[in-house]
DNA sequence: ACAAATATAATGTACATACATTTAATGTTG
DNA sequence: CAACATTAAATGTATGTACATTATATTTGT
């Protein structure tokens, strides 16, 4: 659907103003859709990425910096996001022995079969990830105008 | 730049994967750009936007609802941002003579100066949206992905 | 006219983002 | 070694988002 009629807004000021509008209100259109997904299992989007990252590293530890570091949003609040898995038992907390200033944390087994059964619900397919609709091509476009947006 | 050194992510389970976190990261970018322009004005990005819909009323009066009706994110919570407008005496609140559930917003001069301000200091010039290294065609071609996108 | 339904905004709670400050451990240097 | 600087995480505060609930005012149906 037109990002015109998706917002009630039949003129822009440029095409500029209008591709910046459609960009900002797709990505929050995918994120609702991803939100919506991860809600059955009392997860949020956060939540869920935090923990791939600790199961990327399982069995080993990851402190808070890694998590930053792997993070897309790099000012996000890895800390509190930890909090709320924890609290729920899919990751534990553990000053390091190495270094007293850092904390190991880990993916539990509960928040290993909880990944497991996010993913075998088809969360990261093509259609969930709202790339039903491009062709491979079309794909490969929309990722290069990406990159050149950011210069 | 590319998505990958972006990220410092080397590999994507896929090419779905890789244009969903691209999008999703663009935006975000774009996003933290835009506030970092308001910032020196004291305004939020959402602030900024109710401010324009007042504008585009003026000198009629605008309600809640009507905010959230022109609002990008329709489910955000328009009375709170407009009490911080208020505090910041860039609008005014009155109980609609003619219907008293609903509260007549305005742009107050204040707001009106301070978006002029905004505005000539260049914020949503193509540069500043991020739109400075496309051209006219790719910016259509941008703009026609992400209506495919959203099916 | 009056009870019930609806409309409109405000409020409450949980979570996240943005950014500044604090606490504690470790490194560094005179 | 003691003072200072740096690092790592946690905490505090303001704002925004998501969603449910509440408080009033108005509309509707009988």
């Amino acid at each position: 659907m037109r990002i015109e009629d998706e917002i009630k807004q039949p003129v822009f000021r440029d095409d500029y103003q209008k591709t910046y509008i459609n960009l900002i209100y797709t990505a929050g259109w995918l994120e609702v859709q991803q939100a919506a997904a991860f809600k059955p299992f009392g997860l949020t989007l956060p939540q869920f990425n935090v923990l791939r990252i600790l199961r990327g590293q399982h069995p080993l530890p990851a402190t808070v910096a890694l998590l930053i570091d792997r993070m897309l949003d790099k000012t996000s609040n890895a800390s509190r996001i930890v909090d709320r898995l924890e609290e729920k038992q899919f990751v534990t907390r553990r000053v390091c022995p190495a270094n007293r200033r850092a904390v190991d944390i880990r993916i539990t087994e509960k928040g290993l079969e909880l990944l497991g059964r996010i993913e075998d619900e088809g969360v990261m397919s093509p259609a969930r990830l709202g790339m039903g609709n491009l062709s491979a091509g079309e794909m490969h476009q929309l990722s290069d105008l990406l990159d050149k947006v950011r210069g």
